[in-house]
DNA sequence: ACCATAGTCTATAGATATGGTAGGTATTTT
DNA sequence: AAAATACCTACCATATCTATAGACTATGGT
C-alpha cells in the first residue's frame, strides 16, 4: 500500500502540472485547499520533493512552488522513490540501503528474494515508464469521455 | 514492503514443501526452530494459512502440519492474499473490500488510481504465475550452482 | 481413565511507522 | 518596517506490526 504521503505528493504534483503550465508559482495553501491535504503535512512533502529535484520553490512574498521539470520528465517511480525510499518489498531488496536480511541465513539462494525481486522488477518497470504527464493525461481523458457520454444522454 | 508475517509464512511453506513431500506431518516447534521464527507468532500464521486452505493440520499426539495442496498448486499470490488481504496499493484498489477513497472527490477519473491499477496488475501477474514449487526450485538451483562452483575451485 | 503431546484461541504488551499539529525562523517583496 | 511566504524542529496521537503468555481442546498411547 502506498502511504498517504505518496498519494498526497502525486495529487499535489498533478495539480502543479495542470495549473502551473506557464511557470506560475502556486502557494502551499492553495494546493492544500484544492486537494484537501492537511497543510502542515503537505509542507513536509513538498520539501522532500524539492530536495528530490522535482520541485522548485521561491520564498517570500510572491513565492510558491512549481515543477522543476516538465511533467513528462517526472516519472511516478521517482516520486515514489523520494517519498518511500523506493518500493521495497523485502528489506534486502531496498534501493538505497544494502542490508542483508537478518533472519535469512542463506541470502544468496533465498527463494523469497528471487520472487520478490521479480515483483520489484515488474513494479519498477511500470513506475519508471509512467510519467506525471501520463497520469494527468489519463485522468483528463477519462473526464472527457465521461462528459461526452453525458452530452449524448442529454 | 511485505510484512514479516508473510515472509515467515513463505519460509514455513518452503520448509513444508521440502520436508513434507511424502505427507509427513511437521511440528510447529520444528518449523519455528529450523526457520528461526518466534513460535507463538508462527502459530497464528499457520492458523491463517490453514483457514486459507493452504495447510492441513492434525491435532494431538503425532499431529502437525502439512501442505493441503501440492506445491505447484499454491501460488505466492494466494499466500500474500491470505496474510495481507491482497497486495493493495491504494485503499480503493483493495481486493477484498470495495472502498472508495475518502479523500478522492473524483474516483472515476483519478490518475493515481489508474497508475496504481497498472502496478497492481503487474504485481498480481507475477505473484499469480509463481508457485511455491517455483520458489523452492529456484532456491535449490542456486544452491546447486554454488556448490558446483565450489567444486571447481577446489 | 489418565497423561503427555500438539494444535487452537484470546488477550495483551512492546515496538515501530504513520499521520497530523504547533510554533517559531528565514527570506523576499512592497 | 511590514506582510507574505516557504522552511525547520520538535512533538503527539493513533494504528499497525511483532511478539509473548496462558488457558483450552483434541488425539493417541498406555
Amino acid at each position: 500500500m502506498i502511504s498517504k504521503k505518496t498519494k498526497y505528493a502525486l495529487q499535489a504534483l498533478g495539480y502543479l502540472a495542470e495549473h502551473g503550465k506557464s511557470g506560475e508559482l502556486i502557494l502551499i495553501s492553495e494546493l492544500a485547499k484544492e486537494e484537501a491535504i492537511p497543510k502542515k503535512f503537505l509542507e513536509a512533502i513538498l520539501v522532500a520533493l524539492r530536495k528530490g529535484g522535482v520541485l522548485k520553490s521561491k520564498i517570500g512574498k510572491g513565492g510558491g512552488y512549481m515543477l522543476a521539470l516538465p511533467p513528462d520528465k517526472i516519472t511516478i517511480g521517482r516520486v515514489v522513490s523520494i517519498l518511500e525510499g523506493g518500493f521495497a518489498l523485502v528489506e534486502c531488496l531496498n534501493d538505497n540501503v544494502k542490508i542483508e536480511c537478518k533472519e535469512c541465513r542463506e541470502p544468496e539462494y533465498c527463494g523469497i528474494r528471487f520472487v520478490m525481486g521479480d515483483v520489484k522488477k515488474a513494479v519498477d518497470s511500470v513506475l519508471e515508464s509512467t510519467t506525471l504527464a501520463d497520469m494527468v493525461e489519463r485522468s483528463d481523458t477519462a473526464r472527457q469521455q465521461k462528459s461526452k457520454i453525458m452530452d449524448y444522454s442529454i
